[in-house]
Parts: structure tokens; C-alpha cells; sequence
DNA sequence: GCGATTCCATACGGTACCGTATGGCCAGCT
DNA sequence: AGCTGGCCATACGGTACCGTATGGAATCGC
């Protein structure tokens, strides 16, 4: 049935966990199905976790390192001014996949760890897009108010029941971009 | 212990179980927890419901009826132009609890009938959004790309790790509205 | 006042988990 | 070959549900 198998270690479970969270949410991170996922039995699940927040951390972890640092980092290597980093910005976030997020912010909803890291996340995102504001030339406040704005739009984009087209995310975004960088 | 121990109707666990999804989530949403937090025992559910889906589809229906109707009917019994029907539109939301349409919205991310719901209302505020962006001069292409963004702003609001104040929220409005009822 | 109906309590079987206990297989070392 | 430790299968107890079955108390019609 199956190949080599070789054995597996604790990030085999916590990919098979992100993308169990990913598809079906937080309720399908389960011991016992993640185990089926990976043919093999709980006990494999037991030797390398105690428990199953063990790896309900470690998961959050992971999103934490790839969903934050990623998207900043390669905006910034990108250069240019903030306008031209704000629009880089807003057109890679509209062509993501952003189906874990929306995972981890349902999550968070009820969760205590997940909404720390979800917290942590928004406030990191927040200080990076006022920044952008503030190097602009918008003052303190006026920037703040500009990027928690934005980064509501994206985030509700990522909420909305029926998923949005990309060509459609990719309208709202130039609007956006377009209105929220003019003067008031 | 009691007082007078009305005999309960499907409404009281209607709304017991809409209390509990406010709260915690539809996790929560167990009949054994409701009985508790109506001091009864299952046996009083299975007498007035067949089973759990059908309290959760008379939970949406009232959600449906709550949450989208009131809104618009409030906004248009105070007449006005559709800039005025923006403002108050927002001022009435920004001021308004959402913690159920944040319950629903994350219900929605796993489950299919929650998902239609939130995709009817979805729609509906939408299409009121437009129309009022029609109004005001723009063409068809532009309100709806302005009404989408909007509506994703107010979304995204709900759906931020850490709930946001009421006074924020309302700079946020404000700059929104000024901004996306514009030119570009 | 009495049977029927309404409404609920209690007890039960079934399911799907979590976490543990225990034993077994296989690799590598000696 | 034998021993040891890494890795996993299996079986089990415990819990928290859902839904059903059945009986009982209160209340109504007559």
C-alpha cells in the first residue's frame, strides 16, 4: 500500500495539521484523523507530542513565521517609496491565498493561543502599513486611521462568505490604494 | 430554585441558542449546554425539535431577519440623500455590537448552510450599497467596486483579532466614507 | 373527576474523540 | 547474535456529545 514510509518527525504533523486547518478549520485538527492523513496510527502521534495542544502550538507557530514575516520582507526587498511599496504590497496580498488566515482568525474566535498569535500578527501588520502612511507625509493619527482602514478591507475581504474573484480583489485594491493615499 | 418554570416554546431555545453563539461560538451550541442554561433536560429539546439542525436552521432565519433588515430599514425610514444615507448607515454601525455576525461569519467558514445565510445577506448589503453609490453619480462598475470595499472594511472591522474601540471605529468611517465617496 | 394532551426527566445505546498502556518491529551498534 | 532505542500498532478507559425510549407530572377539555 503504501512506499518507503519513511518515519516521521514532528513537522510531518504539523504540516499534515496546517493543512487539515486550512481546508476544514480548527474542528478538523484532530489526533485521530490527522493520523489517517498520514497512514498511520495515534501512537506515531503520541511519540513525538504529549498532547495535542502541543501541536496546536506549534502550528500556530509556523503560520506566524510564514504569514508575516514573508509577505513584509518581500515587499521591502522590493524598494522603491511607499507608495510604490504600498501598491506591491496590496497586489501581492490580492493574488495570496489566504484560506489559512481566514482558518486562524476563525480559530482565534474561541481559542485564547490562537488569538494571540492572530493579535500579535494584526498589530505587526498594522505598525508595518502606518509606517508606510507616516513616511508619506500623513501625520500620526491621520496614518493610523489610513492603515487600520486598509488593513480592514483586506481583512474583510478574507471573511466574506462567497470568496471574491481575484480580478475583483484586484479592483477594490486600486481603489483603495488610490483613495486612502489622496488627501482628505 | 425556579420561579413560576413557564413551559418553554421553540423560541426560548431559539434564542438560548442564538445567546450561545454570541458568545462562544457555535461550538457552544449544544443541546445539553442549552438545556443547562435553560434549566431543563434534553428531553424538553427533542420535544420541540426533531433534531439539532433544525434548531440551527431556525438560529440563521432569525439571524437573517435580525441582522439585515433592521439595518436598512432603519437607515431608510430617516430619508435623506444617499450621502446622508451613507453616514447614518455607518454611524449605525460602527455604534452596533457585531459578536453575532462574527459568530455566524466563522460558523459559516465550515459549515454549508451557515454559508448561504451569510452569502443572502452578503448580497443584500451589498446590493443597498450600490444602489446608494448609484445614487450619488457614480456608474454601475464604480459603486459596486465602492460598495465592495466598503462592505470589506466593515467586515474586516468584525473579524479583527483584537476587537477594536468604538471611537476608532468611527475615525475609520469617517475617513471611509470621505475618501471612497470621492473622485478618483 | 378523568382521560387525553402537553411538556419534561431519566436512562440508555451509539459515536467520536483524547490520552495512556503495552507490546512489537526494525535499525544500528558491539 | 544479541541488545538497545527509535518509531509505531493496538487496545483500553474516560468523556462529551446526539438521538431515542419510556415514564411521569401538570393541565386542559368535557
Amino acid at each position: 500500500m503504501k512506499a518507503a514510509a519513511k518515519p516521521l518527525d514532528r513537522a510531518s504533523w504539523v504540516a499534515a495539521g496546517l493543512a487539515r486547518l486550512r481546508r476544514d478549520g480548527i474542528g478538523a485538527v484532530r489526533i485521530e484523523l490527522l493520523a489517517r492523513d498520514l497512514d498511520v496510527s495515534k501512537g506515531s502521534f503520541y511519540w513525538h507530542f504529549s498532547k495535542r495542544s502541543e501541536l496546536l502550538t506549534e502550528i500556530l507557530a509556523a503560520w506566524r513565521r510564514s504569514d508575516t514575516t514573508a509577505v513584509i520582507e518581500a515587499v521591502e526587498a522590493g524598494g522603491g517609496g511607499p507608495e510604490d511599496r504600498l501598491w506591491k504590497l496590496f497586489e501581492f496580498i490580492a493574488s495570496s491565498n489566504r484560506s489559512l488566515e481566514r482558518a486562524v482568525r476563525n480559530w482565534a474566535a474561541t481559542d485564547a493561543a490562537a488569538a494571540d498569535s492572530l493579535a500579535q500578527v494584526d498589530r505587526r501588520r498594522l505598525a508595518y502599513l502606518e509606517d508606510l502612511f507616516v513616511a508619506m507625509g500623513f501625520n500620526a493619527a491621520d496614518a493610523s486611521a489610513r492603515a487600520g482602514l486598509a488593513y480592514a478591507s483586506v481583512v474583510g475581504e478574507t471573511a466574506r462568505g462567497t470568496p471574491i474573484a481575484l480580478a475583483e480583489r484586484l479592483r477594490h485594491h486600486r481603489l483603495l490604494i488610490s483613495q486612502i493615499s489622496g488627501p482628505i
